[in-house]
DNA sequence: TATTTAACCAAGTAAAACAGTGGGAAATGG
DNA sequence: CCATTTCCCACTGTTTTACTTGGTTAAATA
């Protein structure tokens, strides 16, 4: 079973595009200074997301990142699957091989623990994140400490 | 969140220590050779096991370890919680400083996952795994590998 | 009492994964 | 043409995992 930092950046990243996307792509460097994420680091993370079709890309200048389908759509299952292998927690990944060829004696139990957690995360959609009252207070605090360094996009700083 | 192999041979070797433990304690000697798992990495893993006062040890011929609470009251959160450090699933471990000393983005939604996991592992004792069909049947073919091998402990095989 | 059995303990190790760096493409808008 | 941004690849330090090796200590038994 993997769930590390890199699947918590991704889920991260694909929220802050949920919230700053209306107004068109948003670049991996806003999310990175937004979201104090190595940038080369998200853009391998945005590599796999891409390969899997949760986000599509944009090139040049004003290009960047857009999520291919509605926030509603979009599972916190997925995202995580997206960058790590998957969220099974059994050593056989189900095939029930796991005592030499044969199944082992907690097989079912690792079964049940990966269904739980994954029937969990896919119950709770980008949207229904960006709608909680806590996700709004901090992403607002980020956006105010963004507009203090002003080290961003040249989008919101020049004339 | 860590849930590993570690884990796994913990919840697998208390198991076959509530199987087979009614005659006396089991040695890690026939744990390993049964579940197939290294003898001094078990050996390890027992320490911290003991170390949580899960189980108690008996030296000397005819000793190993025995649970030192009764099936029902011996959850699998706490075996997992015992050889890993936790089965948290946010970064900061719950202290809410996630973000260079303020809370990040999606500091809820990991703590949610790890109340989940938490939950579900708690939910589950040794006795109702041990009452499980599939894992009477698995045991059975083990103890029959057993046999065949030859290779456990002199209690069974000398007069 | 000597021997065997087993828990206990400490240190080291190969492989993998994680988290991140660095350099340099190629596409695109001004 | 130039700045921006995605895209791509290789490399690196650190940590964890899973496991090995080589012992010491306690207790039962012959």
């Amino acid at each position: 079973m993997r769930l590390t930092t890199k699947g918590r950046y991704a889920v991260t990243a694909m929220l802050d595009l949920a919230i700053h996307g209306d107004a068109g792509p948003v670049s991996l460097a806003d999310v990175s200074s937004r979201q104090d994420i190595s940038l080369s680091y998200l853009e391998q993370l945005f590599a796999k997301l891409r390969r899997n079709t949760l986000v599509s890309s944009v090139r040049g200048p004003g290009g960047g990142y857009r999520l291919s389908r509605p926030l509603q759509q979009i599972f916190i299952a997925e995202i995580v699957d997206a960058v790590n292998e998957s969220v099974d927690a059994t050593v056989c990944g189900g095939s029930t091989d796991c005592q030499q060829g044969e199944i082992c004696l907690t097989h079912h139990l690792w079964c049940d623990l990966s269904d739980q957690i994954h029937d969990f995360l896919s119950s709770i959609s980008l949207y229904s994140l960006v709608e909680r009252g806590e996700v709004k207070r901090i992403s607002a605090r980020q956006d105010e400490r963004e507009h203090d360094h002003g080290d961003l996009s040249l989008r919101e700083v020049t004339h």
